[in-house]
DNA sequence: TTGTATGCGTTATCAT
DNA sequence: ATGATAACGCATACAA
């Protein structure tokens, strides 16, 4: 592959000068600059990526550290930090899929010198002390972050009230016997919905302890394989409560196959929001989130601290997950005027979105 | 940062020492290796990828291109690439959402030196030629080519088969009437996908120009919007085969609007089989593609290229889509027969799986 | 405006 | 087994 070398022999200048057409070509001749141009057309070069990052101690690249991704959600917070970079002219170095914090290590020290900051979603507890150890060395944005410890600047969905809301809108309807389908435990995301649709329970003078909580894993399958829990019950709750999206329409498929109406022998509310949930039949009901929103979020943070160069307080940042009443709950009679949302781009009408009623 | 000359220091040895204890520690004396990890640790050094790879001319990265991803299929691809090329030790580099040109002549020359290979998915036309300047200086592996240019190793889904399979199975239901939602013109996939349906209407004896083709986008709201103007025709088609699963849904979701019965009133079949598929109401009927295969493969063929370093003949590899029968099209009177197949995953019952009926 | 020379942090070659 | 030193390809301070 051709270097400055090459390009400045044929063009008959000094490398200094190939590399100043390159950076910012005012500081050269405009006759030379051709010249160099055209050298460097010739070879077909460009700058050599590494070797600049070397010298400029700038990789213009972003690390993306993510969990196993499936669903929607991680896809939609990967075009988020993806959008959000490309805007800035930042490249991504991806690494997903990961379980042990000895791959979160290896992952991490693959990127030293290969990247200018690192954008984590580390759900499981040990990954972050690895974090830990790379964040001596370069910014870290956490992405739902477990804890708040605040040592590094964080973006989260605001999980916790989102489940509040969410178990809230059943009890509004008057449900008392409410189940929920969990997340994978350890989870934060799933912990903190669990932990809002517990802290709903209480508010309104219900033993949480009481109530049916089915263990999921997010996807669809284990939501289907709950529902069939559910409906073995003696006692059946009259709503469930999914952890996410996924597990709701698994949910929802088990509960057609045994001829439970939704929402009428049984209500249902998911959580995120999915592109789908508005096509489901009945719309589900569930907790937007967006998730794109959140990487872009993370990205801005991660530039923000980039060009102050540290010091400052981590700052934390916490996004809404604002309840969406479509038809698996029946109709509240307290938001019976909510307005009918022109559905966007086309989405079936009948689908009636409303505030957080609280 | 920390150095190796620090660490050198540190431990009191040269460089050298230092660089051979983290490449291949069995050369020097275990005593001395670990006084320099040692040293290594109190200062958390680990070496600079940058400086690594402009030394040793490898990255252990894999440059990968995508077109704007939405939907399941694309992060699949990339889970598919992302866990193969975590298996083989590299890295991704990522660089989604491109449009024009300039974008990917952009993102291309930000990879020079930082990536020892290319995963292309250049479903525009005017990218390629882009790509294939790049290509002059790294190995490219396309997914899904327009062409068979041969230029390149590809791997690629059977889409026309696949298209093919499915308008056969409808017109071996005895529908005559066949419209089509089509995917976004330009797209290689929703070309592919256009062909086979067409191709099977002509072996079928119809004449495809009189067949019905809707606009789409791959979205489920543009597969909403088909189901519109569809059932607006005064002479409503008795299937439909929508060119993925997305638009399927959305379809779905206009027709129960209507009151419209699938598949009594009309049968629907999809393409991706995405993992809701199973999930609808009615399950749908759809080819299924294994979107992480392809991204598997084709780290697999760029691996290959990598260790033999060019010359041979680019391979191109095509992956199977094969037909997969469930309820939205109604039951096949030559298929009754088939296998009830055990759910995968605890998936629902009620679910016929069939393989390619011709 | 342009050229010279140094350094970025590492690996690799050749000594010892 | 270890050390000295030359690349690697580039940006940049300094000189001209």
């Amino acid at each position: 592959m051709a270097t400055i070398r090459d390009v400045a022999r044929a063009a008959g200048v000094s490398i200094a000068t190939v590399s100043r057409v390159f950076n910012d070509a005012s500081l050269v001749n405009e006759e030379t600059a051709n010249r160099v141009l055209e050298a460097a057309a010739l070879f077909d070069y460009w700058p050599n990526g590494a070797a600049k990052s070397l010298t400029t101690r700038r990789t213009n690249t972003l690390g993306v550290l993510l969990p196993d991704l499936f669903g929607e959600f991680y896809s939609d917070v990967i075009r988020g930090i993806d959008q959000q970079s490309r805007q800035h002219d930042y490249q991504l170095l991806l690494s997903s899929s990961h379980s042990n914090s000895d791959d979160v290590l290896g992952a991490c020290r693959a990127m030293l010198g290969r990247v200018d900051g690192l954008i984590v979603m580390a759900q499981v507890e040990p990954l972050l002390e690895t974090v830990e150890r790379f964040g001596r060395h370069v910014p870290v944005v956490l992405l739902n972050p477990r804890d708040d410890s605040q040592v590094h600047d964080s973006v989260a969905v605001d999980n916790f009230n989102g489940a509040l809301a969410a178990t809230a809108h059943l009890l509004g309807l008057g449900h008392r016997e409410i189940a929920m389908i969990a997340g994978p435990a350890g989870n934060s995301d799933a912990d903190d919905r669990l932990r809002g649709f517990r802290e709903a329970l209480v508010a309104a003078g219900l033993a949480p302890e009481r109530a049916l909580v089915v263990p999921g894993d997010f996807r669809e399958a284990s939501g289907f394989a709950a529902g069939e829990t559910i409906l073995e019950r003696r006692t059946r709750p009259t709503a469930v409560f999914a952890a996410n999206d996924s597990m709701a329409i698994g949910l929802l498929a088990a509960l057609r196959r045994a001829g439970c109406a939704v929402p009428r022998d049984l209500a249902v509310v998911g959580f995120d929001d999915v592109t789908i949930a508005t096509y489901l039949n009945p719309p589900l009901t569930t907790v937007s989130v967006d998730a794109c929103r959140l990487g872009r979020e993370a990205v801005d943070m991660m530039l923000a601290a980039l060009n102050r160069g540290g010091g400052v307080q981590p700052a934390r940042r916490v996004l809404p997950a604002a309840l969406v009443v479509r038809q698996s709950c029946g109709a509240l009679p307290a938001i019976a005027s909510a307005t009918e949302t022109p559905a966007a781009a086309k989405g079936p009408p009948g689908t009636v979105e409303s505030p957080h009623p609280r």
